[in-house]
DNA sequence: GACTTTCTTGAGCAATCACTCAAGTATATA
DNA sequence: TATATACTTGAGTGATTGCTCAAGAAAGTC
């Protein structure tokens, strides 16, 4: 008997994400999103709850898409490859609203405001850090990289450089891609 | 014959310099900055102009307290430990209002609005390039690293490398001296 | 002590913030 | 075709934003 929405929630949530990723939180206001959705405030709120929760659902699907290129790249490749290229790909796609990691810039933006979604953005990178992990596991089984190593202090070091690499990336003037193939010549030599 | 001002101008840019590196520029209310500065608006345009103007003075105070720091390590302990030490020392220090660098976190939240402090945030960061790079140049006429390699392109990762550094000390769970650690180890195989 | 010059005060401005809700519109079942 | 059930609309909510300005208080010179 009900009405269907007329709109593709899944592209809605792109494209708030799209903005949030962009701008940040305080920087992304309603009028912006009611604008980039096509939404006005009532269909807003009954599709999202608020604000918040749709950024929450933005955060999820910049998680989900980040590890799904990762995986893939793995697959295609295989780990050691994938590790490899990977930095390379993050920052050498252009067609994405920013460089820096939307987890790191939630992080950074909201952590200090005790924010629920500062702590929502540090779970998603735990679990980039574990897939990164699985990762170097299954390059030190192929053997790839020294057993010696413990693949966890791999992966929390690679995301650090991940991290810092994005931040260098969102600067004028500053050669990412060079960066980006120093980290990856840094795994050969482990 | 004027009436001096109640106040130390230079106390109250580091107490500014704390909250809007803690809260970020759109965390910080102009409410915060009147209760933390204890001034009333009148007094506060009259001796900041805006809180842009303010916020701008912060970074200055926040860049040349960083310099001076590196400085002085360098002149205590030599060009090669004090870049060894610099990324411990940053990330060791917990009197501080955040772990991640005011001037990333500046350019990330601003960059995007295309504001003006992102573009101040990022001359600071260059200027911190150069330094890094002049000590990976005495570095290297001491013999401590090997003369082949560019200083420019060792001061890029290594700025690289600091910002990840610190943007990992901000989360939770993470330890942040042992990547601090880890960095440190990495520039003794040069 | 009168005067000038500055600093301090705080009520209040227009603009914007995230958000609400009653009214109207479209769709599927009966 | 009548009815029930959503979805859509947009004016409007109170709160907060950065900031102004006229009035008053304090300190230096004469």
């Amino acid at each position: 008997m009900p009405r269907k929405p007329n709109f593709d929630r899944d592209e809605l949530i792109e494209r708030a994400r799209d903005l949030f990723w962009e701008r940040g939180w305080a920087g992304t206001s309603l009028k912006d999103l009611e604008a980039a959705l096509q939404m006005k405030p009532g269909s807003f709120y009954a599709a999202f709850g608020s604000k918040e929760g749709l950024y929450a659902l933005a955060l999820e699907k910049y998680a989900a898409d980040g590890q799904a290129r990762l995986k893939a790249l793995a697959q295609e490749k295989g780990p050691i490859k994938a590790l490899q290229r990977f930095p390379e790909m993050v920052v050498g796609n252009d067609v994405v609203p920013a460089k820096a990691c939307m987890l790191s810039k939630t992080l950074l933006e909201l952590h200090a405001q005790a924010h629920p979604l500062a702590k929502v953005a540090n779970q998603h990178l735990l679990k980039m850090e574990a897939q990164f992990a699985g990762l170097f596991q299954q390059a030190q089984s192929e053997g790839d990289i020294d057993s010696a190593h413990d693949p966890q202090i791999l992966a929390r070091r690679y995301q650090s450089d991940l991290l810092g690499l994005r931040v260098s990336a969102e600067r004028e003037g500053v050669d990412a891609q060079a960066i980006a193939a120093e980290i990856a010549s840094g795994l050969v030599a482990l």
